[in-house]
DNA sequence: AAGACGAAAGTGGTTGA
DNA sequence: TCAACAACTTTCGTCTT
């Protein structure tokens, strides 16, 4: 008994991963600032969250050899958001014995059944846990439908505590938040989904969507910046049916572009589509624009605009592209 | 006939006085 | 709070493949 604290890494020092940058991957700043408080590190020059309640995925007790390693597990389901009470759920039990089964004092015994009546109080009669047990079901739900990565769907949990707590959803309907929360989600993770896609599939109205999920930056005070082109691109190809290496031409595209200044103050969507078109008529892969407005969940007209602007400006001649 | 094009008017959100 | 504004959408007639 006498080893069980301190991690393996050391006190104060927490276990580095991939996930836990010490430079920004949205803007590269290297002023990346702990948060001790709310457990949040958070980029100083964006305003990124890189990371929030971080919790120590490590062993707590120190292995000395692999057997000892081996041995010693840890105790209960991992830490969830996603279920209403976090997954720490102590249930007393009906029977009125002890663990060695023996039967209880009187005494004992009514104490029980006090503590059973409070077990039941505090978890089903609490209004907040009833809302989040309904919001929980619901973006189940929705990220099932949506095929949201687990990862992603607990922190979209975790947004909607946190406005709970911050009494966001008053007056406001559980869908469109739950909604909000997971467009948000997907957002912070670089694994953005269109606006028009969460909308259609939560049916909450994508006007309603965005103004829950503008309230939640900023109530959250989150700083989310506009979402990568790049990021939508292996999912639109995938729809479309598009080679990887039509991709990696759309990505070539897409950076390119940014260098010339033609992405500021345009939709990230468009931007896609339209890198994808240019890039599939090059690579012999075309598809129409109509096939890829769709997808992309823009018009055709936004994607000739574009594309016309990236034809321009990246000096991509018409022999180029009908070159067969 | 389908796809691409571009003009014109409408929409919702942002910005700045 | 309101008007100007930029980007995007809708709609539609015309041109191209």
């Amino acid at each position: 008994m006498g080893q069980m604290h301190g991690s393996p890494a050391g006190k104060g020092t927490p276990p580095q991963n991939s996930q836990e940058p010490s430079t920004c991957p949205e803007c590269g700043s290297t002023s990346v600032v702990e948060d001790a408080t709310r457990g949040e590190r958070v980029c100083g020059g964006c305003g990124l969250v890189l990371s929030d309640h971080r919790i120590d995925t490590g062993a707590e007790w120190r292995a000395f050899s692999s057997e000892e390693s081996d041995a010693r597990s840890r105790v209960g389901a991992p830490l969830r958001y996603t279920v209403h009470d976090k997954g720490l759920t102590t249930v007393i039990d009906w029977r009125d014995r002890d663990t060695a089964g023996r039967k209880l004092t009187p005494t004992r015994r009514s104490e029980i059944y006090r503590l059973r009546r409070w077990q039941i109080r505090s978890r089903v009669h609490s209004s907040m846990d009833r809302n989040l047990a309904q919001a929980m079901s619901e973006l189940e739900r929705l990220s099932s439908q949506l095929g949201i990565p687990k990862q992603i769907r607990e922190l979209a949990a975790l947004l909607y505590r946190k406005s709970i707590l911050q009494k966001l959803v008053r007056g406001r309907s559980i869908e469109a938040m739950v909604a909000a929360t997971l467009y948000a989600a997907c957002r912070i993770r670089s694994k953005p989904r269109p606006l028009d896609e969460v909308a259609d599939t939560s049916r909450v109205d994508k006007k309603k969507l965005g103004q829950c999920y503008r309230l939640l930056l900023r109530s959250l005070e989150i700083k989310i910046p506009l979402s990568n082109p790049v990021d939508y691109i292996s999912r639109f190809a995938s729809e479309l049916s598009l080679s990887s290496p039509v991709q990696l031409r759309t990505v070539e595209i897409l950076n390119q572009s940014r260098d010339m200044g033609l992405t500021i103050g345009r939709d990230p969507l468009g931007l896609a589509a339209a890198a994808i078109y240019v890039a599939s008529i090059m690579m012999d892969e075309r598809r129409t624009q109509r096939e890829i407005a769709e997808v992309a969940r823009v018009t055709e007209v936004t994607v000739r605009n574009r594309y016309k602007e990236i034809v321009r400006v990246l000096g991509i001649d018409s022999m180029t592209l009908s070159a067969q």
